[in-house]
DNA sequence: CCCGGAAGGA
DNA sequence: TCCTTCCGGG
């Protein structure tokens, strides 16, 4: 039976997590949905509330620790959840069993002592030092279309997984940056060399022999979150990143008009490259970057030619399976500017939690 | 409140 | 597979 649950534009709206330079765990590049119950995940869903200030007097993010939220008013998350799932008798009690489901998957677990705390399993999260010049989707089919694949990130070295999250790391690849902002700034992101000599697997990526010390990231394509990237404000960065501002992270106002953005080739189903990065309060590393930097980041890497991508091998653009109608809004002959806008960005988040 | 087993649905 | 529902127990 049709519920109209989605109709009311309740957190159905998948966003893109997006955070340059981070490998998150593997289970944070699942689709939104899997392909068996294309249904939204809870822990999307905890996510997504947990992305937007209208809730955050019903579950917030736990400060001072990383990837812990307490659910302030469980009755309201189970009101949510089961109206997103079409199940008004949702409760607590319910939606806890489902939590503790993620036990096992290593997805959560609990903070013992704390009442309705629950702590997302970012212990792996990772720098993948990756300068996002060489950042770019994969350019074969599977891993553009599948809605899996396309989460993972590409070239993830075994040795930065294991790093802890360093701020050194992002000197590093802001050194990188740099160097490459002064080569390029708006030239086609390469891809050539990428494809031919590199292996993915998800975070144990083996490393290709053209392999050269970096490493791309991210991507999940198909995910809950909302799309505009707020980082908290927070302490400086190590690295200067108003250096990075000039060649790499060129000025770009929202006025500015968006080149080629009327062209707009093959979409991206579903998963697509526009970038919502996470926003976890918690995240000290995340906190590093500051917003205006954020933004400009993902302006930079991701124009609408950008997004482009070659279809899939059966045009895979089934509502029900990556790109679904209710999806960002995306239509064809709307193209992708709209996402540069945050305007527009928020707009495509009508939350309604009455 | 929290836990996890069991059964069942989509 | 991912919950939803129910439930006995801590």
């Amino acid at each position: 039976m049709h519920c109209n649950c989605f109709l009311e534009g309740i957190l159905t709206t998948p966003v893109n997590y997006w955070i340059s330079g981070l490998a998150f765990p593997n289970w944070a590049y699942k689709a939104e949905s899997s392909p068996g119950s294309r249904q939204i995940q809870l822990w999307h869903f905890i996510l997504a509330l947990l992305q937007k200030d209208e809730f955050r007097h019903v579950i917030a993010w736990q400060q001072g620790e990383y990837g812990e939220f307490v659910i302030k008013d469980p009755d309201e998350v189970a009101r949510l959840w089961g109206r997103r799932k079409c199940k008004p008798q949702m409760n607590y009690d319910k939606l806890s069993r489902a939590l503790r489901y993620y036990y096992n998957k290593k997805i959560l677990h609990k903070t013992k002592g704390k009442r309705f705390t629950y702590k997302f399993n970012f212990s792996k999260l990772s720098v993948a030092n990756c300068p996002p010049w060489k950042v770019w989707a994969p350019s074969t089919p599977h891993l553009l279309l599948g809605s899996t694949a396309l989460c993972q990130p590409a070239l993830v070295p075994v040795a930065v997984q294991s790093e802890p999250l360093h701020s050194t790391l992002y000197t590093h690849w802001a050194t990188e940056t740099q160097l490459a902002g002064e080569r390029t700034s708006w030239e086609p992101l390469e891809t050539s060399g990428e494809k031919g000599n590199s292996s993915f697997d998800g975070f144990g990526s083996a490393l290709g022999p053209g392999w050269q010390g970096s490493c791309c990231c991210f991507l999940n394509l198909q995910g809950d979150l909302p799309s505009v990237a707020s980082f908290t404000p927070a302490p400086r960065l190590r690295c200067n990143w108003t250096h990075l501002s000039g060649p790499i992270l060129p000025p770009f106002s929202s006025e500015q008009p968006l080149s080629g953005s009327s062209k707009p080739g093959p979409r991206l189903p579903g998963p697509l490259c526009m970038p919502g990065a996470w926003h976890f309060p918690g995240l000290p590393l995340l906190a590093r970057l500051r917003q205006g930097t954020s933004e400009r980041l993902q302006r930079r890497f991701l124009r609408p030619e950008e997004l482009v991508v070659n279809p899939g091998p059966k045009g895979h653009l089934d509502s029900n399976e990556g790109l679904s109608s209710e999806i960002l809004g995306l239509r064809p002959g709307k193209g992708t500017s709209m996402f540069h806008n945050p305007e527009n960005l928020r707009a495509m988040w009508p939350l309604d939690p009455s």
